[in-house]
DNA sequence: AGGCTCATGTAAGCGGTTACATGATTCT
DNA sequence: AGAATCATGTAACCGCTTACATGAGCCT
């Protein structure tokens, strides 16, 4: 069902692991994190306010040079504790994965459409490049074997996405292969 | 970026094929369709009416019994000009899977975290079922190899997701074998 | 001085879900 | 007669994106 607000739990899994600003999440979620979700600035400061109001994180102002004040968020006992509920109770419902290619390849009546080569081809194009993005996210985040036991999630999910685009190009290649001349 | 409204471009797509009423489409998004997208027919209804103020279908309205009207959609040819136009355009936004279980492991530090195991096992629970699953909608919807040609899209996407479902369960199996002790 | 980055917010709009609301037809 | 299904709509709310808005600090 619907969304349910992950957004909080990753704000809190993250200040779980130090305290951050505002500014600092919203890096968070061009860099490292963007990876396999998405979040602006825009939905990130309320998401904070809500956040405090409810217990589950505070701040404190800190000030940079003459007058800059950053409100720097620290997660609570009770903030830990929804964090590690959110984690512990069962995961059922497999998001569908609302993937546009795929959904105009239901339109495809025949394998004789003129429009199919160009479209495999697209798409082979770029999870081809995306594969090469995550083999080297994973080269650069962990360079040596031993680093991945101190983030073994991110690891996981890492080495994950890449089977699951190798998978992806894998088949594109075969599906092209199997087209009428 | 963003949703784009793809919705208009299924309802385009299915009434290509056939002319339906709303409700016919709503059924559609449970069976069929809505293995790999879904949509309310509270979206549906206004959909169509602002499909048809832009003159991408019309309606004629038959009547059931004694006096319950039906509006049965058609595509118009400027509306199958579009949904041409939408499957010929590139595709090339490659939408991040918020596979919310992929999330929660982010933030699982270690290989030894205690809520791990059953997590994974979890999850090689539903998706061993929804791989069982498409395995049977294949052999249903296409009961012989020939009846691919006809709907080869749809035959394309039933056979790429078992094999995505496939990598799933091998990779979380491979996982979990790989847990200590 | 100018431009980029740091830093924090609000507003408008869209796509989607859940809930509210109504009535006819068909099957048992 | 009652229940399930057919059939069509609206309203409220939520998550998210895009755009608007402001100002400080840092580097060249």
């Amino acid at each position: 069902m619907a969304q349910k607000n992950k957004l909080q739990f990753i704000i809190l899994g993250l200040l779980n692991q130090q305290p951050l600003t505002g500014y600092d999440l919203t890096k968070a979620f061009d860099d490292e994190i963007g990876e396999f979700w998405q979040a602006q600035h825009s939905q990130i400061y309320p998401q904070l306010k809500r956040l405090e109001e409810q217990g589950y994180v505070t701040h404190e102002i800190t000030v940079s040079g003459e007058k800059l004040e950053k409100k720097l968020y620290h997660i609570t006992a009770t903030g830990r504790q929804l964090l590690h509920e959110w984690i512990s109770v069962g995961t059922p419902d497999l998001t569908a994965t609302k993937d546009e290619f795929i959904l105009k390849l239901y339109f495809i009546q025949t394998d004789r459409d003129p429009r199919l080569l160009a479209m495999l081809q697209e798409q082979l194009t770029l999870h081809t490049a995306k594969l090469a993005h995550l083999q080297q996210r994973l080269a650069t985040v962990f360079p040596q074997a031993k680093a991945a036991k101190q983030h073994y999630g991110h690891y996981l999910i890492l080495q994950h996405a890449i089977g699951r685009e190798d998978y992806y190009v894998n088949w594109l290649k075969q599906t092209l292969k199997a087209l009428p001349e």
